[in-house]
DNA sequence: CTGCTACTAAACTGTTCAGTTTAACCTTGA
DNA sequence: TCAAGGTTAAACTGAACAGTTTAGTAGCAG
């Protein structure tokens, strides 16, 4: 009896180790960057094996960063506690976002989506839509209830949400997204993150 | 007599059509997407030419990256008037930034930067300083005389400008950089700088 | 006219790489 | 034991493309 993952592969023994190999390459290089010959090693695969699940490389992309995008979805949107005040609802978020913005995972998916807009318009909008779009419009529904409470001003929630990603992005998110500075401390981070809390909060908080 | 723009071409007539063909290709395409060849064609000059000047394709594309940060270093930092009160100056700089952001030029020098992080860090580290850092040094010095005045609370100037600057991306940018929305009203980018500028004044003015 | 320099078109080299083909090899189940 | 289907390594095809070479042209200075 063989050991299944999970669901029992959708084609084929293999097709997983494919998806798990082509993740780890387009992750590293890259659309463009990635050699299938490359991604077939990765995945201890052969070639052929390869094309007999995916028709061409821009399939197998399609598929990677379509179930890692789902994976972002489930893993990073993090739980947020609708009755809690937004003080405290405002801080978890920054924390957590600050910190996925400057994950090596979201940096590559961030460059490669833009490397191959121009290749691949479905794919950036994917990738928006799956990520910030979803994220926000998850704050959104938080926003809401906070301004019928009374507990933030009655301002267009869409724009707080956008602003208040944006905040967190500050200082660091450019320094990493130009290989300008590589790593970050805990401290930079939180500070990163306190600073869109206070200035979020300083706007929009009753 | 023929023509000469400005000072003479540093090496042989056509060297600045060179130039001008590689920014225009390089600018649509990006640098692994442009061939020499269209580079050479788009210039009116032939392949040997091109390589007569330029010893490598890289060596072509660091010296239009070279000189169009240098001029948007001198076009779009707008003039900051420093005795003016912050909401002035807040006001100006957010519109003028956030258009900028938003222009073709913007966004196409982004996204070959960011696509060639890994093959050129020097040449995001570049960008970066050209771009982002220089505006943000300017702001800074603004910032430091209105504190001094009064205007705004004594916080780190540093990270007034890079949230100012982050605010300004808010909505529109991500919506650019993906491909997701591609022409933007002016009333959007207006409501966006408008926005921008509440909530830096509602944190730091006085 | 001579000679020099910048330039040109076009063919050529060498490499990289996506995608295909082939012929053989396991594994499983009847 | 046999057959079928998934899998494999390796060679192959064809295209794209950076960079070079060659043989020749245009214009200008003396």
């Amino acid at each position: 009896m063989s050991v299944h993952t999970s669901t029992a592969s959708p084609k084929g023994r293999k097709y997983e180790d494919v998806l798990g190999g082509a993740r780890e390459i387009f992750l590293r290089d890259g659309f463009e960057g990635a050699s299938v010959d490359d991604i077939a090693r990765a995945a201890g695969v052969s070639k052929a094996t390869l094309y007999s699940y995916f028709s061409d490389k821009r399939e197998l992309f399609r598929e990677v960063t379509r179930v890692e995008c789902e994976r972002m979805a489930e893993t990073t949107l993090a739980r947020i506690d609708f009755n809690a005040p937004p003080r405290e609802v405002f801080t978890t978020a920054a924390h957590s976002l600050t910190r996925f913005l400057l994950s090596n995972f979201s940096l590559q998916m961030f460059r490669t989506c833009v490397a191959e807009a121009a290749r691949f318009p479905e794919l950036g909008q994917a990738f928006y839509q799956n990520g910030p779009e979803m994220g926000r419009a998850r704050m959104v529904v938080y926003l809401k209830l906070a301004i019928e409470r009374g507990q933030l001003h009655d301002v267009d929630p869409d724009m707080i949400a956008e602003q208040f990603s944006e905040l967190c992005r500050a200082r660091l998110w450019s320094r990493a997204i130009f290989g300008v500075q590589t790593s970050f401390s805990e401290v930079e981070i939180d500070e990163v993150a306190n600073h869109a809390v206070e200035t979020v909060l300083a706007r929009f908080a009753v």
